[in-house]
DNA sequence: CATCCTGTTCAGTCTTGACAAAACAAACCG
DNA sequence: CGGTTTGTTTTGTCAAGACTGAACAGGATG
């Protein structure tokens, strides 16, 4: 509704300096490249990633064949990938009355973090089930100790993923936890 | 020195009740197939996986020629894949006087740890960087504030991993923040 | 009803990378 | 020296999956 998408061709608007804009437009495709490549890492296609980076960077919703066009690849990885990342609720798709189209905008991350989450518990599991299966008094206090550090190291990192979504639910930026 | 690998079919050694020992031998399996998959997910050979999984239940380092017997594997690949792992900081080869065989053992987490950090990190950047490349008058205050959201995430995930590694080199498994 | 328009699905190509077998290198041994 | 033992490197094979073009399906529209 609030929503309006009048620039056809968003690729320079010039709308300030075209110095500045020229470095603004390099800095997105940067993001974009670093987010596809990252999303790769987590075994995800790299228009996946791309998608996302895109969709960040996007105040409002994108258009189905702008998506296309900008990140120059085909309108069926467009529909495969969209609707991947509309699975892992990374992703929404929006439509509007009197209008045909998809549109698409991020979800305000919380899918991508519930889904690296469920990985982390899952390994967690794993190791405690290990640990369940060892003899108790077997020549193995080193591997008991190894079995119950790899356990919290992954209900650590699961924890931290559980409290992150609850801060970016709560939406505030309050309490920054910096940078390196 | 005080270690010792004299059993060169470790298949069943017997020691305890046969089914106890059926099922631990299971239980290892399972959780030697479940790091290769875990860390498959992460970007690394399934094999490489597999073998941190088992040097985590090898209380003495493991010969070379083991790893390959017991992981049905060709020496080729786990000469390649301990190596990897090596560089990456996961095991260590350690050697004995007198001894041309090489051995193995996990080198207790660090190592894995910093690389996702490092990962986490260089995502943070990344996001830092698109930032600062925002114009500061765009109508991108949602963008702006995505960016800080992911900013935020990243830092708090390799944070995280950081606090767990200080907890891993201390060594004392004292607050156990174990759950589902 | 013929025809766009929009998104999905299918079939094919191409790249990537894991793995193994074999050739190789280096150290040791007789 | 030849011959082992041990690990590395190279080469080839194979499978997985990302991406595309083309065919397709459903709904609007003249």
């Amino acid at each position: 509704m609030t929503v309006s998408e009048p620039t056809p061709a968003p690729d320079r608007p010039a709308e300030q300096s075209a110095a500045a804009d020229l470095s603004l437009h390099a800095a997105e495709e940067r993001f974009i490249e670093a987010m596809g490549l990252a999303h790769e890492e987590d075994r995800l296609p790299r228009i996946a990633g791309r998608l996302v980076g895109l969709l960040i960077l996007s105040p409002d919703p994108v258009r189905f064949d702008h998506l296309a066009e900008r990140l120059r690849v085909s309108r069926a990885s467009i529909s495969t990938n969209t609707r991947l990342l509309e699975n892992m609720g990374v992703i929404q798709r929006v439509t509007r009355p009197g209008d045909r189209r998809d549109y698409f905008q991020i979800n305000e991350e919380p899918g991508l973090l519930l889904r690296i989450a469920d990985r982390y518990r899952s390994r967690q599991a794993s190791a405690e089930q290990m640990k369940q299966a060892l003899p108790p008094n077997a020549g193995s206090e080193v591997v008991f100790e190894r079995l119950e550090r790899l356990i919290r190291f992954y209900a650590i990192l699961a924890d931290s993923l559980q409290y992150v979504l609850g801060a970016a639910a709560d939406g505030t930026g309050n309490s920054g936890s910096g940078s390196a």
